[in-house]
DNA sequence: TGCCAGGCCCTCTTTAGGGCCTT
C-alpha cells in the first residue's frame, strides 16, 4: 500500500476561522520511491488576501475557471483511496483534509474514512531523526538534504513532491538506524510510532524497539 | 473587504508562556 504525501494552499491558516483550501496536490510513495501524482487547483468562491496571492502565485482569477472543492476532493480521495497519509505540519493539512472532505462527502461514508485518516508528520519526524538540522521549514531541509528541486516553492505539487522526497530520507536514516534494507521497510505505522517518542530520547527508544523486535521475532 | 489559528515542543514547566511550522 503506498502512502499518500498531501500538501494544500490554502486562503488562510485555520478553516476554523473561514479559511478554504486553493489548491491541493497527492503524492503516492511506495517501495521507496514516488508512484503517482495528482494535483488540482480548487474553486470555492473565498476570496484569496493578497498575502497568500504573493506567497504562493496562486491568485482570484486563476481559481476563476478551477473546478470546484467538492469534485476535487472527490477526485483525491479516490485517488488515494485507502493509503495512509503524510504531510509537513501535519495538524494543518489535516484541519484542511478533515474540513474539505466533510464538505464535499456530506453524510456519505468516504468522509467519515477522510476524517478517521491518520496522517505521519514530517516535522515531527525530522525533529527527532534530524535534530542537527538548522531549522524544520521544509525550504530549509530541502536545502539541508539536497533534495532534488520539483519546482516553485509554495505551491502544492512541488511542496509535496519535496516532502515526499524527504518522507524518503526518513525512512531511509529510519531503515539505517534499525538496520533495516531501506525505506520500503518503514511502513506508516512505524513512522507514526516514532512521531510519538520524546524528541530528547529517541536513541533509547530506537534501542528499546529494536529489542522488541527481536523478542517478538523469538 | 480584510483579519489572523492551532497543534507541537521546550523550559527559567505542569495552576504557563513562548517559539516553531503551515497558508
Amino acid at each position: 500500500m503506498p502512502i499518500a504525501v498531501i500538501d494544500f494552499e490554502t486562503t488562510g491558516s485555520s478553516p476554523g476561522q473561514g479559511a478554504r483550501a486553493t489548491e491541493i496536490a497527492a503524492v503516492l510513495v511506495d517501495d521507496g520511491r514516488i508512484v503517482g501524482q495528482y494535483q488540482s487547483l480548487i474553486h470555492t468562491g473565498v476570496w484569496v488576501p493578497p498575502f497568500i496571492e504573493q506567497l504562493t502565485g496562486i491568485s482570484n482569477a486563476m481559481l476563476a475557471d478551477a473546478p470546484p472543492a467538492a469534485q476535487v476532493m472527490r477526485e483525491v480521495l479516490a485517488f488515494t483511496a485507502g493509503c495512509p497519509l503524510v504531510a509537513h505540519n501535519a495538524a494543518f493539512d489535516r484541519a484542511f483534509w478533515r474540513a474539505e472532505a466533510l464538505l464535499a462527502c456530506e453524510g456519505d461514508a468516504t468522509a467519515t474514512s477522510a476524517v478517521d485518516a491518520s496522517f505521519a508528520c514530517t516535522v515531527r519526524l525530522s525533529r527527532r531523526l534530524f535534530p542537527q538540522a538548522p531549522n524544520h521549514r521544509l525550504g530549509t531541509l530541502a536545502a539541508w538534504h539536497r533534495l532534488p528541486d520539483a519546482g516553485r516553492a509554495h505551491r502544492a505539487l512541488a511542496d509535496a513532491t519535496v516532502t515526499a522526497h524527504l518522507l524518503l530520507r526518513l525512512q531511509q536514516a529510519l531503515a539505517e538506524r534499525l538496520g533495516h534494507a531501506g525505506p520500503g521497510a518503514i511502513d506508516h505505522a512505524l513512522l507514526c510510532q516514532v512521531q510519538t517518542w520524546p524528541v530528547a530520547a529517541v536513541d533509547k527508544a530506537l534501542a528499546r524497539h529494536i529489542q522488541s523486535c527481536r523478542t517478538s521475532a523469538g
